[in-house]
DNA sequence: CGAAACTCCTGAGCGC
DNA sequence: TGCGCTCAGGAGTTTC
């Protein structure tokens, strides 16, 4: 399931196949994906130019001579950048022809990603968009004051999307044990401290997690097809019942907000008070 | 307004 | 071997 190291990862394998090539050819084989893909996505792309690859929070952004490319890869997407073959495989949705004899393909079984054409960056889908968490917007100050208004539990705070951009179930997890902050804490029950902590430690795992080409648990490559490293170095997230890295006790599995949280009991203390060390 | 429940989708993994 | 069931989950929508 692609978050930010692993599309960040993505955006890094296909850029340089990308850029400066021109779209030759678009064919799309299933519109109804988490939107429908528009009936003029195709009219307003053909021959354009692509000039760069951005990304923001789990959005990939192709610019082109006439407008932007939005790919969310959702739970199952694969953005590769492969040689033309003649059939297509499973699950190929839009495929778009390079001028340079690549083939860029999205393949989505799950059907829980987004394509959109966008004139200008001033759309809805990325307006409503929060912090980037590798930025210094993305503060300690920042997290504690939007975490102050909010009863939901911190956990679902640094995985909603208009908060801060990127992090999904896997990350979440991760960084909340770095933390030592238990999941279930009321998001206004964090302290300053708590805060600083936490923000520190969803940037030092995001991007040792790039620098480890993401992590595949399930379905996710890079652009070229290939499987990330991270996964190595999980210490919560796919755990359940396994021993905690850190102390041997076994860990918890929680639901929260119908999505599996796998945590340690000991490490990540359920009290206010607790004072997590660095 | 916030919060929780519900929705989309298919492959994998399981028991029988 | 294959059927039927459950589960994974990002983000939009619906309900209260």
């Amino acid at each position: 399931m692609p978050e930010l190291p692993e599309v960040e990862t993505v955006r890094l394998s296909i850029q340089k196949n990308l850029i400066g090539s021109v779209i030759t050819a678009i064919d799309i084989h299933q519109r109804k994906l988490r939107q429908k893909i528009p009936l003029n996505f195709k009219q307003k792309l053909l021959k354009q130019k692509i000039f760069a690859v951005h990304r923001r929070g789990k959005y990939l952004l192709i610019s082109t001579s006439y407008g932007i490319i939005i790919i969310h890869l959702g739970m199952s997407g694969r953005l590769l950048v492969k040689d033309i073959t003649p059939k297509r495989t499973k699950h190929e949705h839009v495929t778009m022809t390079l001028s340079n004899g690549k083939l860029l393909s999205l393949i989505d079984p799950r059907r829980f990603g987004l394509v959109l054409w966008i004139k200008t960056l001033n759309h809805p889908v990325l307006k409503k968009l929060g912090k980037e968490p590798l930025t210094k917007d993305f503060s300690h100050d920042y997290l504690y004051n939007a975490a102050q208004k909010r009863k939901i539990t911190i956990k679902q705070l640094i995985m909603d999307n208009r908060i801060v951009a990127g992090i999904g179930n896997i990350y979440a997890s991760e960084a909340l044990f770095a933390a030592k902050i238990y999941p279930l804490t009321p998001a206004n029950k964090l302290n300053s401290k708590q805060c600083q902590i936490l923000v520190t430690k969803i940037k030092s795992i995001l991007k040792s997690a790039i620098k480890n080409r993401g992590t595949t648990f399930r379905d996710y490559v890079d652009g070229s097809g290939m499987s990330g490293n991270f996964q190595k170095y999980l210490k919560v997230y796919g755990r359940e019942n396994q021993p905690c890295k850190s102390c041997r006790t076994k860990l918890q599995n929680i639901k929260i907000g119908q999505r599996n949280t796998i945590y340690c009991l000991k490490c990540q203390n359920q009290g206010n008070e607790s004072q997590p060390s660095l």
